[in-house]
Order: structure tokens, then C-alpha cells, then sequence
DNA sequence: TTTGTTACCCTTTTT
DNA sequence: GGGTAACAAA
């Protein structure tokens, strides 16, 4: 071939051979399963998307191929660099792949699946779904019908209870398995755990809601009819999966079942980047990956590394290097440099945020955008601190994982509401609306709800019902609203609706009802771009918008915004510059993960996922001393911390170390001297 | 039965 | 600091 066409050039030799494997006739037959390994920066999402360009280009039917992502901005991404390339090749006639490719996460897949085939699989076309929380207090419902609220001794919570039964179905390990290895202080609670989850399962089966673990688990037993998955399966020609060392026994299931002799199907992964075992996920997919399908499987391997500089990847290589299991990749890369990454050791953790704003700040009088930087830490909190003092000095940011917007009392209100409307039957939507008004709590809610299901005519019972007299007053409205939009068909102005009833309440709900607002606002802006409530419903469930409105204010889109992000959030992304907060130990590893090898071992590629989003400067930070809020009423709230555990002595070379204690800077002189802790002093006024 | 108060426990990562 | 559970009061 004398010139490579468009949508292959740039491509290095081992990534041209994975976009282009086995991509046979026209338009092309499902190839036999492919395994790319690759590697941080390899190119991956790239790789991935010239193979679907490939593929489109050489005549495949984007209707009848499905990409697996981890998220929805992971497949946004991929479908948006898809769309450039086969621009570039086929111009106008390229149209619209966004329209007919399926993409999206396992779950945002299955739920759409599961709600075209809804009616054979004996599910409501119009069920809702459960979000964690909403998921915890369906459980905390059904417990106390079950009677096992009052028991002398402790059960365990609501959420210790679902991340159980979760646990449990998303490896396919027993019960009795799961309580001995990952909750071993519930395990004498495994009969009553049992009875709790079954009558949870039939809850959900009445009231036609389903949770995040149902949608897979359903999609999983629907294909264990082979009528249905043959058809299911038959829908595409050409699988794709995304991050699949980050999937769960229960997603290979469903991939293996989608397409048994495995053709068609493609998955890259890297093992040494995962990092989501707390959810079931196990490399075990990917290491029996050649096994799971009747046709041979073939393995490619990226090891080439774009994104970062040599330094910075001997860094991460040698930190991944002294895990348990050996990583037969090692990466290389051709950009040197001669910096290393920094080391830096640092007072106490406000030091550290000190040092952060400044290292940004002078990084941007260098050029780098604030958008080409980026905080990464292991747990949402510990962003915190820098949060205030970012907002303080008035620098933008937008930052990823931690509470969602969605999890923010009010707009589970307005929610539940529309919820209510779309399924009269969800019982943790009625509980929450019911209970906004003032005279009623949840006895009474779950009384007129109860009367509500008895009658069988949807929300119109409501309003022959009598309500407590000081609910009186609102009683009325409320009805006339859920009944106007059960019956609404148009979707344009239902959150206004439900704005006129809600946001005279807030001031009684809440005590700071501004920013409440503001995040309606937001909520009401995501919910215009959607075409009806069931879509809006389901896609804000299953791809929550991150949003940290009560923070900054919500940048605008393109104002230059430096990223917060946890780590696990920060998966798949790069940045020019990166800070990793709090490398030290009881915060990567975190303490909550020290038990068992495996759990540390998870810990470790964390810190390598953080310090591989990294392109050209990395710093590592190193906080001494930390202030914790905290359990001992009294005594010191300093805690000492020591450097990470896996970043040990004999690997140090590799970094530049900096210790930047304070003294210069702050006023010198001052810094000096005996110390007397006033930030404490302060807080014990209010002890 | 609701609402207010207090004591106590736990503190992670996400679809 | 934040959620939850148990108890007290309206």
C-alpha cells in the first residue's frame, strides 16, 4: 500500500496492527476475540477508536456495534475521536455514528436493552432506577417491615448492608464467602442479612425498580435463555470493551453470553491499572479472557508509552515494580527529560495546600494552562482544604468523584417527585415527597401510600385522601402536581412545575436556600437536554453530572479551570502537570485498606494510576504532620504521618527530593520559636 | 406519630 | 464533622 489512508496514519506499528487486526471483506466479518494489553499512555483510547474507525470505514453498520466504556465520558470521547476520523475519511457521508452506535457503560447499556425486551422479560417498560442512596433506603424500608429494626444487639447500616449484597452478586461468591472475607463483624448476621435481601429483591419486584446491580444481573440471567441471547447477541457484530481489567465477573459473564465463540469481540486492558476490586472488579477477566470463548484468542501488547517523559514513567515503573505480582510490561518511552518527578516533603498538610497553589500558579506564569493541571488525591475529602483556599484566591476548578450533586437533599427532592410521577409504585420516591410536608413522617407516608397501591389507580387516589391537619394546607397542591404529571406527555416545563411547588418550601426544608437554588437551576439546564422524563431519569441515575455547585459556582465550560479529581475519577485522563496529594501512609495506601494483601496491593496501583496521568512534571507530596478532626476529645490533633509505604528508600533515586518546610516565605523570624497551636485553640472554644 | 435532642459511631474508591 | 439510632417531648 504506497500511503496509509487517513484514518490510520500516525499510528505506530504495534497500535496499527491492534486498530487493524483480522479486519477482513466488506463490510468486515467479526473478527476472532482480540486481547490488547496495553499500557498507561499507550494509546489506548486511540487505539480503540482508529479500530472502530476502521471498522465503519471499511463498511460496518454502527447500529450493529457496541462500545463498552467505563464511563460515559469515556464514551464520549471515544465516539467523538471515532466521528473526526471517519470525517476525515469519508466527509459528509460519514453521518451520524453518535446516533446509531450503542456506547455507553455496562449498566447504561443493559438498562437500555433491558427496557427494549422489557416486556418479554416480564419487567414494567417504565421502571426506575435505584442510585446507591435511593438503593439504602429501600433497604432501611424494607427492613423495618421485616422487622429487623429492633433487635437488641447492632445491625449492621443501610449502606454496610447494600455494599454486601452488592459484593455478592457482583463476584458470584456466596454469601457466607463474602461476610467471612470482606465483613467479618456481620458475619452473625447472615440468616437475618439472607431473609433482608430476599424481601428487598421482592420489593423491588413489586414496586418495578430496579438497582445498579440488578441491571446487570438481568441482563446476565436474560441472556442465560438461549432463545434471548442468541437475539440479543445478534444485535451487533462488532463488541468492544474499554478498561476491562475493571470489570466484574458478572460484566464477563454478560460478554461471554453476548458472544459465546467470542467473534467480534475486542477488550483492552492494562492489569496493572486495576483498581476497582472493591467493586467486585477481578484481572481475573482479562487473565482468562483466552479462555472464556470457543475460538482462539489473540494478544497484543502496546508497551510504547506517549504521554509522559522517561523520568516520570521510571518512576511509576518502579513503583509497580515492587508489586507482589510481576507486570511483565515495562514501559518506555522516547521523550526524555532531564527532570525527575519531585519529591516533596512538606510541614503539615496545610503546607502542603501552600505549596499546591503556588507550584500551579507559578507553573501557569510558565504557560501551562490551569486546564493542563490537575490535584489528584485517593479520597474526595482530602481536597478539601485546597478547595477553600482555591476559592479564596479566586482560582477556578471543577473537580471529579466524591459527593455527586445528585446526592444533595434538594435535588433528590424534585427527583423523587418526578420519580413518583413516572412510577407511582416506587415506594423510596413516595416516602420522600410525602414526608416534605410538615405533620407527615414516615408513618403516615407509608399509610397513604400504602392506600395509594390498594386502590390501583395511580397518584389520583391522592387527592380523596386525608392528610394530617398540618399537612392540610399543602396536601391539595402536592396531589394537583403529581397528578398533572403523571398524565403529562410533553416534558418541556415539568421541573418549572415542580419548581412552583418546591422552592416556597426550601426555606422551611433548609436553612440556606440560595445555593440550593442555584443547583435547581443547574438541574432544570441537564433536564432540557433531554427529550422525555424516563430518558432524563434513567441517564441522570446511571451518569450523574459532577458537579461541586455549592462550591465556586460552576465554571463555565470554556474558562481555564484547574482539575480536582480522586484518583479513580482521574482514570483514563492526562494532564501536562500533576500533584498527588497525601503520599503518605493511612492515605495511599488509605488505612481503610491495609488489611489484606490484596486490598494493599490495589492501594499501590492507585499511586501508579495517579502518577502515570502525568505528561511532563509530577510531584509527589509528602505532608509530615496532619490535623485531624477528631476522636480524641481532647490530647493532640496533630497526627504524624510517614511517606507511603511504597514509595521505600531504594526506589527514591528515581525522584528529585525537595523538602519544602516553611520558614522562608512566611514571615522568618517568626517561624521560629515555641509553638502554640491557635488553629486548635480556636476550635476548642466550641468543645 | 411527629419532631427535637443527644449520644455515639464511623470516617474510601463508583456504576 | 456527619449520619444514625435511641429517647424525650409535644
Amino acid at each position: 500500500m504506497s500511503s496509509e489512508p487517513p484514518h490510520l496514519r500516525g499510528l505506530d506499528p504495534a497500535q496499527r496492527e491492534a486498530a487493524t487486526w483480522a479486519i477482513d471483506g466488506r463490510p468486515p466479518a467479526p473478527a476472532p476475540p482480540l486481547l490488547i494489553l496495553a499500557g498507561a499512555g499507550t494509546g489506548k483510547t486511540r487505539t480503540l477508536a482508529h479500530r472502530v474507525a476502521h471498522l465503519l470505514v471499511q463498511g460496518a453498520d454502527p447500529g450493529r456495534m457496541l462500545l463498552l466504556t467505563f464511563t460515559r465520558r469515556a464514551a464520549e470521547e471515544l465516539i467523538r475521536r471515532v466521528e473526526r476520523l471517519c470525517f476525515e475519511v469519508l466527509g459528509a457521508e460519514a453521518g451520524s455514528a453518535r446516533e446509531s452506535l450503542w456506547a455507553g457503560t455496562f449498566h447504561a447499556v443493559a438498562a437500555r436493552l433491558l427496557r427494549r425486551f422489557a416486556e418479554r422479560l416480564g419487567l414494567p417498560p417504565g421502571f426506575t432506577i435505584l442510585d446507591r442512596s435511593d438503593a439504602a433506603d429501600l433497604l432501611d424500608l424494607v427492613r423495618e417491615e421485616e422487622g429487623l429494626a429492633r433487635i437488641d444487639r447492632r445491625f449492621p447500616k443501610k449502606d454496610t448492608c447494600l455494599a454486601i449484597a452488592s459484593l455478592v452478586l457482583a463476584s458470584g461468591r456466596s454469601l457466607e464467602e463474602v461476610l467471612r472475607r470482606q465483613f467479618p463483624w456481620c458475619a452473625e448476621w447472615q440468616d437475618e442479612l439472607k431473609a433482608l435481601f430476599r424481601a428487598y429483591a421482592r420489593a423491588k419486584a413489586a414496586q418495578g425498580v430496579l438497582d445498579y446491580d440488578d441491571l446487570l444481573l438481568a441482563l446476565e440471567r436474560a441472556l442465560a435463555e438461549p432463545a434471548l441471547a442468541a437475539e440479543i447477541g445478534g444485535l451487533f457484530d462488532h463488541v468492544l470493551v474499554d478498561e476491562y481489567q475493571d470489570t466484574n465477573p458478572l460484566q464477563g459473564r454478560i460478554l461471554a453470553r453476548l458472544k459465546p465463540d467470542g467473534r467480534g469481540v475486542t477488550v483492552v486492558g492494562d492489569d496493572a491499572q486495576a483498581i476497582y476490586g472493591f467493586r467486585a472488579a477481578t484481572v481475573r477477566n482479562i487473565l482468562d479472557f483466552p479462555k472464556a470463548f470457543t475460538t482462539p484468542v489473540e494478544i497484543l501488547k502496546l508497551e510504547r508509552n506517549y504521554r509522559s517523559t522517561q523520568p516520570i514513567l521510571e518512576a511509576a515503573n518502579a513503583v509497580i515494580g515492587l508489586a507482589r505480582e510481576g507486570f511483565p510490561k515495562r514501559l518506555w518511552s522516547a521523550r526524555a527529560s532531564s527532570s525527575k518527578p519531585r519529591l516533596v516533603a512538606l510541614e503539615d498538610d496545610q503546607a502542603q495546600v501552600d505549596h499546591v497553589v503556588r507550584s500551579v500558579l507559578e507553573a501557569r506564569e510558565q504557560g501551562l494552562r490551569l486546564a493542563d493541571q490537575a490535584v489528584l488525591f485517593r479520597t474526595a475529602h482530602h481536597s478539601a482544604a485546597l478547595e477553600v483556599e482555591l476559592v479564596r484566591r479566586g482560582i477556578p476548578f471543577v473537580k471529579y468523584g466524591g459527593l455527586k450533586f445528585l446526592e444533595a437533599a434538594h435535588v433528590k427532592d424534585v427527583l423523587a417527585i418526578l420519580k413518583l410521577a413516572e412510577n407511582p409504585a416506587d415506594r423510596v420516591a413516595g416516602m420522600r415527597v410525602l414526608q416534605l410536608l410538615p405533620g407527615i413522617g414516615p408513618g403516615t407516608a407509608r399509610r397513604l401510600l400504602e392506600a395509594v397501591a390498594e386502590a390501583g389507580r395511580g397518584l389520583a387516589t391522592l387527592a380523596g385522601l386525608r392528610p394530617p391537619t398540618a399537612a392540610r394546607l399543602l396536601w391539595g397542591e402536592l396531589a394537583a402536581l403529581l397528578i398533572e404529571l403523571e398524565g403529562a406527555t410533553i416534558w418541556a416545563g415539568q421541573i418549572e412545575r415542580v419548581r412552583r411547588f418546591y422552592d416556597p418550601l426550601l426555606p422551611d426544608l433548609h436553612d440556606d436556600p440560595a445555593p440550593r437554588l442555584a443547583d435547581l437551576d443547574q438541574l432544570a439546564a441537564v433536564a432540557a437536554r433531554f427529550s422525555d422524563r424516563r430518558r432524563f431519569l434513567t441517564e441522570l441515575a446511571l451518569d450523574p453530572p459532577s458537579a461541586a455547585s455549592d462550591e465556586a459556582g460552576v465554571p463555565l465550560r470554556d474558562e481555564d479551570c484547574l482539575t480536582l479529581s480522586t484518583i479513580h475519577s482521574a482514570k483514563g485522563l492526562e494532564w501536562k502537570a500533576v500533584y498527588v496529594l497525601n503520599c503518605v501512609d493511612g492515605c495511599i495506601p488509605s488505612d481503610m485498606a491495609t488489611g489484606m494483601v490484596e486490598e494493599v496491593e490495589e492501594e499501590r496501583r492507585v499511586l501508579y494510576v495517579a502518577m502515570t496521568r502525568a505528561k511532563d512534571r509530577l510531584e509527589l507530596l509528602v505532608p509530615e504532620r496532619f490535623y485531624t478532626f477528631g476522636q480524641p476529645k481532647f490530647g493532640d490533633r496533630h497526627v504524624r504521618a510517614a511517606r507511603s509505604r511504597f514509595l521505600p528508600d531504594r526506589i527514591l533515586d528515581r525522584f528529585e527530593r525537595v523538602s519544602a518546610h516553611r520558614a522562608r516565605g512566611s514571615d522568618p523570624g517568626a517561624a521560629d520559636g515555641p509553638r502554640f497551636d491557635l488553629r486548635a485553640a480556636l476550635e476548642a472554644v466550641w468543645d
